[in-house]
RNA sequence: CUGAUCUGCGAGACGAUUGCGCUAUCUUCGGAUAGCGAGGAAAGUCCGAACACCCUCCCAUUUAGGGAAAAAAGGUAGCGGCUAACGGCCGUCGUUUGGGUUUUAUCCUAAAUAGAGGUGCGAACAGAGACGUUUAGCCUUGAAAGAGGCUGGCUCCCUUCGGGGAGAGCUUCAGUGAAAGCUGAAGGUGAAACGGCUAAAUCCUUACCGGGUGCAAGAGCAAAGAGGAGAGUUAGCUCUCCAGGUGGCUCGCUUGAGCCGGACGGUAACGUGCGGCCCAGAUAGAUGAUCGUCUAAACAGAAUUCGGCUUAUCGCAGGUCGGGCUU
RNA sequence: GGGCGGUUGGCGCAGUUGGUUAGCGCGUCACAGUGACAUUGUGAAGGCCACAGGUUCGAAUCCUGUACCGCCCA
């Protein structure tokens, strides 16, 4: 779990960096970027029910992720409300793949 | 060795680095340290209860509160017990069936006479009542499918020869007899062969259970916006108070029909009292990531909380029954 | 998290006291008709009634479980 401060946890923010933000994808993730006004990093991970069927396999696509992106929240590097969906495809991807496509999509992003 | 079934136990371990939630302590308010941190099914939501609110009615009515007699609808159904409650569990009767004893059992491993005492084999079914018929059905097969009625055949009786009345209902064999419809035995068709079967369809009766919604129940604090009152002010507007309650926050939220140990009562389910223990409480939702060694490691992730049932599933041990092989 | 509903030919739907061979519309195919099509007419094919057990003599229908799809509650 990532420290409060960093975790978006309303609906409505959720629902703003969807609108607002920029989207990025990855072959397993799809990345919505949007800046906030205090300038911190906050992140929310959305697995979906279509992704995987069973609880247990949905969170450990979210612990993967949520893991791969603490060495980034910490560092600072990039700023701003994400929002990180897990496609369908992540459901059978290992922890290195999904790690290559987030740094793949962080060149993007730069 | 293997298959089925039942019961019990466990649910990867150790070490290193790093990260999260709650609680406690300390704090230079940045944080630090310590402890604890998913399941047997957390699942399906198929039943039941606690708790909260609403509804009906009754008692008490100044209130607080306490209750379910009656009505509707629905559920349950041998009998007895356990339980907060249950469609669950335990015991027992019944029906069907398997195994065993000494060949057949009404017997049950101490297993076939008599008496006394002790012990009490396994599995499945799901059972109130109405001599079950008021509501209904029995496709098909067959000569015939409850009784009664109708139609046809058969037997007997009567007959005005038009018919009427009574009776029995498959086949074979045996008996009695003039004759089989009677009596007894065996057999055929069929799911069922007679006063039969079906009720996990309906209706009626009896007994028991008030009903509904569900923690997104419900309770509290309270920015904003809209409302009312008062004061200041020429007015715009500002301030105060009241009621109300959106975003938000807090409670409900984990000490509980709790767990462990041994004692007593009971055939058992379970109960009684004693001692010890505290064992998740999040809110976009918390033990994961990277390694090393051993390893067979499945199904799978709490969200108000419990008791069951059902489904998914790895490993080990034991009981019972069946099958095969060897001695 | 809690509470509900559905699944029947290719598509959309009927089908309940359990009982002949599960129907309807559109679509498909064949034939007729036309110079050729459309409209039309005649006929035909196409169903493990989602799946698996159970109750029953008999199940799309009743009971239990499983799978999939969908709706409501802040």
């Amino acid at each position: 779990m990532l420290p409060r401060p960093n975790r978006l946890t309303k609906k409505k923010e959720f629902e703003k960096t969807y609108q607002q933000g920029k989207a990025v994808g990855g072959e397993f993730l799809l990345v919505k970027i949007s800046p906030n006004q205090e300038n911190k990093t906050r992140v929310g991970i959305v697995v979906s029910k279509k992704v995987a069927k069973k609880a247990t396999e949905r969170n450990k696509i979210k612990r993967r992720i949520r893991e791969i992106v603490r060495s980034e929240v910490l560092e600072g590097k990039t700023v701003g409300d994400i929002v990180i969906i897990a496609k369908r495809s992540s459901e059978k991807s290992s922890y290195q793949e999904l790690k290559a496509d987030w740094e793949n999509i962080l060149l993007k992003l730069s």
